[in-house]
DNA sequence: TTATATAGGATAAAAAAAATCTTATTTATC
DNA sequence: GATAAATAAGATTTTTTTTATCCTATATAA
């Protein structure tokens, strides 16, 4: 019952793209060192985050990825959703058919409010307010710290 | 991100003893022929509860399965957390070497008000609460609806 | 034209979930 | 005590999902 690692990963991503300049290309293997993110699975993943019109995607030399939604209207559940699919806690909300008599069951009411609870948190946590805070990506790079020389050691390594 | 099969069949396996006179011992055959539940894994299912200490196995002839916990102070977040373990939705909650620097990141902390939102809402949702609503249960045998030749014709075909 | 980068499909490896099988043990009843 | 009924407990299997990785193709900067 927990988040994928294509959608830790998906979110590690937009989260790094979001910290840097939004209009920037940035390479998938600078993304995918900085942020821990094996770079074939990378690929995969930026292609659904791609067809879902969240980035898009350069091809060849100094290609990369480019953030198309500004990070405002980027939500956690957004990103996760892409890699996901539609949220659901427990099978007979998604395949009711699965339950005998899903939609009079007192425990699938239960479920349904805790999908809805759960998708609402994941709504509010928005990628700029997410970066607002002390955050993973922040204390990697420096960015909105003051310290541009750590965000130029990064580029330097590309 | 779903609850499994496995935690699916324990909350139906409780709320049937649950719908049931508790003190009485049901067949496994009668649980699982009635709630849908292939037989050799509700075994395995029973012997986590019971290590719990949720219900009782009774070896031998006329033997099955007892509620040693009253439908009042039993939740779904119990019953669910015997067989998934403690809930996390995320692994940097459960293994924060899974991610840099998890405790002082924002995302992470989403996580943590979304879990605790989802076990607060399960924690709240108690078996005796969930049988006064309909239900799969009572849908099924008619208890409690007063039609008691509905129960009988179960007890009949064991 | 060449080097750099990613795309996209296929495939593989690993892990988890969902069951099932087998032998052993327990208990009611005759 | 013998027998039949019922579950225990561990091993094993099957299926599904997850987590990648590989390979050929394509795109682009210089």
């Amino acid at each position: 019952m927990r988040l994928t690692r294509a959608g830790e990963y998906a979110v590690r991503c937009i989260l790094y793209l979001s910290s840097r300049n939004s209009s920037q290309i940035i390479s998938r293997k600078e993304i995918s060192r900085e942020m821990d993110i094996p770079g074939p699975f990378l690929t995969k993943i930026a292609q659904q985050l791609s067809k879902a019109g969240i980035l898009e995607i350069v091809q060849g030399a100094k290609g990369g990825y480019r953030l198309l939604t500004s990070p405002e209207k980027l939500s956690l559940l957004e990103v996760i959703e892409v890699i996901e699919g539609e949220l659901f806690l427990n099978d007979c909300l998604l395949k009711p058919e699965s339950c005998l008599r899903s939609p009079g069951c007192a425990v699938h009411r239960v479920w349904e409010t805790a999908r809805d609870q759960l998708r609402q948190t994941l709504r509010q946590a928005t990628m700029d307010k997410l970066l607002e805070e002390e955050n993973c990506v922040r204390e990697l790079n420096g960015k909105h710290s003051g310290n541009e020389t750590a965000v130029s050691h990064i580029l330097e390594n590309d």
